[in-house]
DNA sequence: TATTGTTATACTCTATAACTATA
DNA sequence: TATAGTTATAGAGTATAACAATA
């Protein structure tokens, strides 16, 4: 059995490697990875603050400022105000915004959907899924 | 239990979460993420050449030329001519990398290894080690 | 011509610091 | 003062394009 130590560094390769193989997966002009999260977020619970989504995607909200200068630009959200507290600000999807949020997911999961059914074998991809709620319990605050 | 597209999905999400921590764990001074890896494989295999150290890493040239060039800024490793072929390159380790290897792997590891040995039950962690020779598979070439 | 490597440039993702507006 | 959000700036990581030197 291999050491937690091996454990963890094999891990942390292969962690890597996926995250950076997902990055070359954006297609040129489809959302980015981030804007992709926070669409998928706003699909989820409808309108929400800059502040809500930061945590959510456990980013500061000057990182999560910038991913939404991005898809306003894009038009895939809208900013307006809060009507009783003007300082917040509430984020909206526009239906382009929904539109590219389909979009972009069905392009994004192909190459490892793709990967997990044709190089896993069935009982392979239960490991695998078994996995994931721990990976989970990991990276929890 | 869960469809392919929402263990991808999940998958997905906690790769980016991992990458993320992974990131935040470079202690200032220390050789970065990239850099640490070059390290490692100059450990494992010796002298090798830019292109090789591109390849294992799964990166361009170019991109591997800028992490040479960060770790022959802080003399980590050393450049030297190929004796037969003056195309070539030969990269090799600094006593000074060594060292910086063996403290990089001891404190980049750490939180990793302390999460799963204290998040995880002994049963959990040999589900989650049988995992990862899956996700290898997955990203291999 | 092909191979090895580098330089120049750009983009994504995220961070910290400093600021404005509102409560 | 505290909270919500933004702007300015920087650094890591990677890519493509263009180039030089050598085979």
């Amino acid at each position: 059995m291999p050491t937690v130590t091996e454990t963890v560094s094999r891990l942390r390769r292969v962690v890597r490697l996926l995250n950076r193989r997902a990055q070359a997966d954006t297609g040129a002009g489809s959302p980015t990875r981030s804007q992709q999260a926070v669409l998928a977020w706003l699909d989820e619970r409808g309108t929400v603050t800059p502040t809500t989504l930061a945590t959510l995607e456990q980013v500061r909200p000057q990182s999560m400022s910038q991913t939404l200068d991005g898809l306003e630009r894009s038009a895939l959200i809208t900013r307006t105000a809060h009507p009783s507290d003007r300082r917040q600000v509430l984020i909206s999807l526009t239906s382009s915004g929904r539109t590219a949020l389909e979009r972009g997911r069905r392009l994004r999961q192909e190459w490892l959907e793709n990967a997990m059914t044709n190089r896993l074998s069935p009982p392979e991809q239960r490991v695998l899924a078994a996995a994931i709620p721990l990976l989970e319990r990991i990276v929890e605050d």
